[in-house]
DNA sequence: CATGAATGAGAGTTCATTCAT
DNA sequence: AATGAATGAACTCTCATTCAT
């Protein structure tokens, strides 16, 4: 069994705050949100921060460690199977993410704001080094196809990188996926199902006709 | 004939804070970032980006317009030529994204980053704004291809974001995409040339086989 | 029974921040005090104002909020009072004015400097309220007085400008008036009792004599 | 014959200077108002006041250089007429110097302004001995007439403290005035010729009864 | 265990002034 | 003679953090 942090016990009220937090952080970056703000959108003294996890910056390591997990099991899992093609087992990962990702919008857009910036060094390493983790056994299996020839010779990293990519374009900007997909600003893409089908759809769709498509 | 840049007068010493402001910015991110770094950095006063830009926000506003239009011209032109296929103009697209993206991989992350906030909304909308325009000639060609029956009858705003996607991707972070596609943190992808083959092709051969691939 | 001052619970510090602040404003304008000035002089940290009161224009409006109801309880008394005649009214009121007004000089000048602006119209149109409130009583008896034919039919509003205005002339600046009624700048007349009862003195002198003499 | 100040030549330019200085130090104080302000108000360049002034202490300096003397003459000739009556000589007073404050408010306004504070002691003390020899006439013609016993034995310096802070009342604020006299807020008073009229009536009457009133 | 008070550092911004032209 | 560009200092205010209780 794989643990990605140690499994530290964290208070109701803690937990309050992580939760918060993500949604803060979301919102405004990082930078953007005080401890001031927090502590009163989550409705606990301004010292319960410090008090509680050390510092802003080591709050943020405990949101990644709350979540950074988020993935891993179902994946392993998925990977070891021996009864499942390369194919469904790419299906299944798709599945997976997309359930995952769009159940935690918040966390994810947190992660790909402090990605997307070069300062706070460890936390920056940490955050890649979740991600190659959690690309990995998708490299592993798209790998596994190619030598297999049930798969194209694709470029495996950027095949990744698209399904991935895609995801992850979608996710950018509410409003901005709202007009793209559905010309409505307001549009809410995450919390809709019939959206979440259609993502799914297009990335197997994608990937079949990408991996498959005549081997020669 | 296309113009890159819009018409403002900007003197040297804007321009230098503003390209300063652009590497900054992408490094800390907009709010990690003070004014007097920045000052600092560029080797001018404290006072002269509000001297010259009026506030920290409104030097935002103007990086953005400095280099908002990066992508027009040449894509307009794409879509205007009335002597290439719609699988070639995608090509041309991409052959075009791929090159001005790599080319401003900070002005790229600048963007990216406010768009995953959702703070100030007037400069958000902006954003979108360019990215809608920016992506509306890629929906166009899609859509008319799909129409023609040259292209599959695909999900054109995700396969608009698959094409787009894959690239912010790989953009992300230069050591997490140093890592996947060479195993080496320090690789520096933005400046390689075997690299942005490598990206160029990926791209074309993914939407060659979804775009094409047995239109029954 | 009557209460000088408003029932908001400030502490010891915010107290003495104000007090501080009313004698560093009254030497220097509100403009042209800065909060480190007064943090200094106050000897507390310059994050204190902004802490208890929020913003130095607050803090302005907490010391008008300490000090404005400095005049009322005793006037309206006064008012009420149905066993004195209106001079003798008129002769309280004049005690009660030149009291409190000698005993506050700093805060005096203040309100006037900021009177004599038209500047942060909020504040502007509340120290006025705090003036006409002042004044009403004192505009009441004069008219009464002429209405039961044992006042001259003076001007009642120019009549109090003139009580008020002579008290203020010489709350104008220490210095004019130690000049003016002692041929000494550096004559405190504010501490000064023999100045206060010459002071009374006049004032009462020039009401008999304006207001009673001779009624045809 | 009396000289304030060494008539210095003033271009068109420095006067036009001045008198917007004027206005907006009136409306906003010394402190608050901004060279930068000025400039805009007045539409000439940012360095020209340093470079006609000196600096913005100076300009303040110029201002009252170029206003101070808006009294003497004609209160020297009154003085000096022997075919007057004391208290005709008061009246003249009254007249001029109701006529002279109120055609200069924004000026009359400034001076006080200052005078409230006791920052830069070299002008406060300027503008001190501007009040004391504009009122030393008035003093000396105060004190001719107790002498002569056409007046009362009354306080000659508070007397004088209250023609002058009479009206000095009145110009306080104009709203203020708007509303005690015409319970009208935007009533103007210091261009009204009824309120002039109305002033300088209750001045001399108050006089009047003041110095003359039975003099046992 | 939890907190309100307090703080030094640093944020963005504005200022009067200077200077090369 | 006049000015636009530029600047260092100082401004108000907010910040993450600490600490006595």
């Amino acid at each position: 069994m794989t643990k990605d942090f140690p499994e530290q016990v964290l208070s109701d009220k803690q937990q309050h705050i992580i939760l918060t937090a993500i949604e803060l952080f979301a919102e405004k970056g990082f930078d953007g949100s005080s401890i001031r703000d927090l502590a009163a959108r989550a409705d606990v003294n301004v010292a319960m921060v410090n008090y509680y996890f050390g510092s802003k910056e080591k709050l943020f390591e405990a949101i990644v460690e709350y979540r950074a997990s988020f993935m891993r099991g179902k994946l392993d899992e998925i990977h070891a199977n021996t009864s499942m093609t390369e194919i469904e087992k790419i299906d299944a990962i798709i599945d997976n993410y997309v359930d995952k990702i769009l159940a935690h919008p918040s966390f994810h857009r947190i992660l790909h704001q402090e990605l997307l910036k070069r300062e706070r060094e460890a936390l920056h390493d940490g955050i890649i080094r979740i991600f190659v983790r959690n690309t990995s056994v998708l490299h592993s299996i798209i790998n596994q196809g190619i030598r297999k020839k049930v798969f194209r010779k694709v470029d495996p990293e950027l095949t990744m990188a698209t399904l991935i990519g895609t995801i992850n374009q979608v996710m950018l900007s509410k409003p901005l996926c709202g007009i793209l997909v559905n010309n409505d600003p307001n549009f809410d893409p995450y919390t809709n199902v019939a959206f979440k089908n259609r993502l799914v759809k297009h990335l197997k769709l994608l990937m079949h006709s990408y991996l498959l498509a005549d081997k020669r």
